[in-house]
DNA sequence: AATGCGGGGTC
DNA sequence: GACCCAGCATT
């Protein structure tokens, strides 16, 4: 009996015809086009990060045209796409292309991964697609592919099953078709080898699958650890002024909602009041919005002087000497689109006009 | 080697 | 509500 063909060979020939062939970063496959998605696509599924690219591209069509821009330009054009370090990463890595790699971005998987938010899967993404060449490519499709295939335990975030993982996908490598064949195990992972309901019957690899002869298809990849998550409460003031400005102040940029326009916030309500030279009585508390994050459990109160509303006139000014810096200043409604701003503080500012 | 980061999809 | 997603940077 004729041993079965590679690995990859079935992969490729099932892509061929089954394969995802017009996402939009596929044409033109251009370096600039293939890394802005890969960085949007860290931790983002597809179908969400489509239309922000498609905008992405129209807005910043080349590498100098993203470098000569604002980090606030680049932060409203990834408003609502999350992790925003993401983006102030990509422009970093178009600066460091014009000073250091003679306006392109670097062709080796090396000098990718010493940029800014690119990190060896994603070099190699890039170099797969954007060169043909084949590399090793480990994200959540291959994991969760490889680890049934092989039958691998233990939940990937660990660094022992990480590298088991990414040593199984260098012996699967093909020696052509890079391009093709990240592609290949992408789409397999994502519409056959999917986490739930996989399509084993339709899988071009299924008679040498681990997981399936031992019918562990459901159980693997092991899943995350559960773990309890904390809680934090968190006192926001919203504040417009007359003209109906609103109060935003610049976060750092490390952490949560790094760098991004937040309304003045503190832990503690009587901090905030004194800050603003309010007296805590007047400050009258909105509904509460709860914002949960991987490892954290935020409970914002917003926070209003005396009700106000934007477009009130009258109510003091909140004058307290707000020494508008380059952290601090007030937006009209216009300029929130184009902020920057974390969700959850968009839906306060949204409720208040509503 | 483990943890923080965040919004959305999906069941 | 639970769990995951085209991971990286930091500690």
């Amino acid at each position: 009996m004729a041993e079965a063909a590679p690995f990859a060979e079935r992969l490729l020939a099932w892509w061929r015809v089954h394969g995802r062939h017009d996402l939009p970063w596929q044409h033109p496959r251009t370096p600039y086009r293939v890394w802005v998605s890969e960085i949007m696509l860290q931790q983002t599924q597809v179908a969400t990060v489509i239309p922000y690219f498609e905008r992405f591209m129209a807005r910043f069509p080349d590498l100098l045209s993203l470098a000569n821009t604002t980090i606030d330009d680049v932060l409203g054009a990834w408003q609502g796409l999350g992790y925003y370090a993401r983006a102030r990463n990509l422009q970093a890595t178009a600066e460091r292309c014009m000073t250091d790699h003679d306006g392109r971005l670097p062709d080796s998987a090396e000098a990718l991964a010493a940029l800014p938010g690119i990190g060896a899967s994603t070099a190699n993404a890039i170099i797969s697609q954007a060169h043909d060449r084949p590399a090793v490519v480990v994200d959540g499709n291959v994991k969760r592919l490889l680890s049934r295939h092989a039958a691998i335990e233990g939940w990937p975030g660990r660094s022992a099953v990480m590298r088991e993982l990414w040593a199984q996908a260098e012996t699967r490598l093909p020696t052509a078709h890079g391009a093709d064949y990240t592609q290949a195990v992408m789409d397999l992972g994502a519409t056959v080898c999917s986490r739930r309901n996989p399509r084993c019957n339709e899988c071009p690899v299924r008679h040498d699958c681990q997981a399936r002869r031992q019918k562990r298809v459901g159980e693997l990849p092991t899943p995350r650890p559960k773990r309890d998550i904390g809680q934090r409460r968190l006192y926001m003031l919203v504040h417009f002024d007359r003209r109906g400005r609103v109060l935003l102040e610049r976060r750092p940029p490390a952490g949560i909602w790094g760098g991004l326009w937040c309304f003045p916030e503190s832990e503690s309500r009587q901090a905030l009041a004194e800050r603003f030279r309010l007296s805590e009585v007047q400050l009258k508390a909105l509904p509460a919005v709860s914002h949960l994050l991987t490892h954290l459990k935020l409970e914002i109160i917003p926070l209003t002087a005396d009700g106000q509303r934007p477009g009130d006139t009258g109510t003091q000014d909140l004058a307290l000497g707000v020494e508008c810096a380059e952290h601090l200043d007030w937006f009209a409604p216009l300029q929130w689109a184009r902020l920057g701003i974390p969700k959850p503080v968009l839906d306060i500012l949204e409720s208040t006009r509503a």
